[in-house]
DNA sequence: CGCTTCACGCAAGAATCTTGCGCTGAACCG
DNA sequence: CGGTTCAGCGCAAGATTCTTGCGTGAAGCG
């Protein structure tokens, strides 16, 4: 799961169709891209195990499970401590409702996307993960009034290199 | 693909599971929810026909591929002209490299999650993204350090209505 | 030139998915 | 209360898909 391995052409394709569906036969992949369904099925298999693909998943909508506000947080800590961030870190990656979260460079901290049940549970969570964590010296809520796009597809561009 | 569908305590379950890791077989997912694989799947196939399910993806690991640098930009338009508005969205849905985008509310209008190559790549593609495209006033770009979190499960809670 | 390696296609066997069928229990009348 | 309807279930057979051993050919190397 970890071997670093140097990818060609066909694994790019290969990955830029699965990363659009994964649900598709291996011999449709195979008409593609020119290979036998065993030939991808072999890549494929190599990729996962290289760490390349990390898993396969199922894309919720979430308007159809009643999360219907998303919002980005942008979030300054009170200092530097390296325990401040840690703890930080681990609210983050525990709670379920935090999308995503990425340390960024300038006046602010750390962006956060939250997803939740309308207003008044994303009030509840930022209280629990903003005011009542500690370390947190202020933080900026920007609710989102619509998702222009929402992927997770990473660009592959020409191939290797590029 | 569009019916709306009350979804029971076991659709979540369901969910969850394949949220995670959409490779498991029917009777593995039945072992787990109590009920058998036919049950499982034709409750998976009517969460995705009513568009719950939205697809099935592989999800790859941009390191992986070269795209080393995600960076979240603020942008704010020159004035509120739909047109410019409707051109703006296009260029990001348009674009691979372009993550995510939402309309937000407050002193910028967008926040976009971009992911490239290294940092000469993001140069070239915040130029004709919002210099060369037009109708943008400022932007500013908040490069991500290092990724904390960077997931794209909805958070289910209990259950229906929470 | 002979040896090794690697990825391929093929095909058989295994596993998984798909669907028709009959059953059951809950909800809904009359 | 008894009959009817209907949605969802489990079962099992058939279809599809996945998996893997095997033989082959194209480099790469000594």
């Amino acid at each position: 799961m970890k071997r670093s391995v140097p990818l060609d052409e066909l694994d790019y394709r290969l990955l830029d169709l699965v990363q659009r569906d994964a649900k598709r036969p291996l011999h449709e992949l195979g008409d593609e891209v020119g290979l036998s369904p065993s030939a991808v099925q072999r890549r494929l298999t190599r990729l996962t195990e290289a760490g390349v693909i990390r898993s396969t998943v199922a894309v919720v909508e979430p308007r159809a499970v009643g999360a219907d506000l998303l919002a980005v947080v942008l979030v300054a800590l009170t200092d530097d401590d390296p325990d401040h961030h840690a703890s930080f870190r681990r609210r983050m990656q525990d709670e379920p409702a935090v999308q995503q979260c990425y340390t960024i460079v300038g006046q602010w901290d750390y962006v956060v996307v939250v997803l939740t049940r309308g207003i008044e549970e994303n009030r509840e969570l930022s209280y629990r993960l903003f005011v009542d964590g500690g370390a947190v010296a202020r933080y900026e809520t920007l609710p989102a009034f619509e998702t222009v796009k929402a992927g997770l597809t990473v660009p592959l561009g020409e191939g290797p290199g590029r």
